[in-house]
DNA sequence: CGCCGTGACTGGAATCATTCCAGAAAAGGG
DNA sequence: CCCTTTTCTGGAATGATTCCAGTCACGGCG
């Protein structure tokens, strides 16, 4: 879909206007609270909605929290970003899309963190009775314990 | 599965008995709504809490959705039911225990079935990097669209 | 075979993440 | 620069689940 005939920037603007650039090769219009939703999300991977609206808010001011849901469904859908919900908690968003990576989730304090499966392609991802549905993406969630929480008991929360 | 040396007791109380073990084997009191949710199970695999309120209720006549959810953590934690929650639905539980099955989710209507994967034993359940985690569990977790979505449009919803 | 204490159930209110709504503001094509 | 469309604001609503205080009953003990 997306050519690759990237202009090379101006000389003047380092990676500021990539966060432009994704957005309208997505399609999708170019505001202030969608750049700083994925200005956000750098550095800060597996983020709350709420961590989002905090991050945004420090960032630009003020923001309604309906502007911040709004930008990460619209970034979402648009594959600029990647949702995934631990049951039992909120929903966490990431920047790591195209490559199917996993996560592990801790059940002491609900922090998450990536893995890749040692065996390299879709392994265990083509079941045998599919029941009749159409597949189209295996999740792969590790549960246990995170370092901090392995050790000492569980923290407050 | 069901064995026949089944005693004719009375019209009704056929493995009646069996949920009773169950739960005294796991160490938790017999009571009228745990039996019932169990019996709810039975056959109606993945079910959300509401389905289950609906089932005991047109089973023992009132019960209080705490109570439901009560019984429900209470099995959960004996190890007699599994939960799972897919993401963006409510949570689903299920008497299918022990062995490690998988799922597959509709993205249409959130239907829910089971599979097994054709690498037998635990296959992609040794991530490379566990960031330190001590990890106790793996899920996975199939999603597409189920024969009925796949055809016709996506239903109400 | 009835009494008692602990654990289970009731009803109602509260919480939390997320969504819905209607109107105001801004993006960007013409 | 204007107009249409999409996004953002603020506030209310929803749905699943939990918290709480009081009542009830399972089942061990006498």
């Amino acid at each position: 879909m997306t050519s690759n005939h990237v202009v090379p920037a101006a000389p003047g603007a380092p990676q500021a206007a990539a966060g432009e650039h994704l957005l309208r090769d997505a399609g999708l219009r170019v505001t202030g609270v969608r750049l700083a939703v994925l200005r956000a999300l750098d550095g800060h991977e597996h983020s709350t909605a709420d961590d989002v609206v905090r991050t945004v808010r420090d960032d630009l001011g003020s923001v309604s929290v309906q502007a911040v849901y709004d930008c990460l469904h619209a970034l979402t859908g648009a594959g600029l970003l990647r949702r995934m919900e631990p049951a039992g908690h909120p929903a966490r968003y990431e920047r790591r899309v195209g490559d199917n990576h996993h996560h592990v989730v801790c059940r002491g304090c609900g922090a998450v963190a990536d893995v890749d499966c040692v065996v390299g392609e879709a392994p265990c991802l083509m079941p045998g009775d599919t029941h009749g549905f159409t597949l189209d993406l295996a999740e792969v969630t590790f549960w246990g314990l995170c370092p901090a929480c392995a050790t000492g008991p569980a923290p407050a929360r």
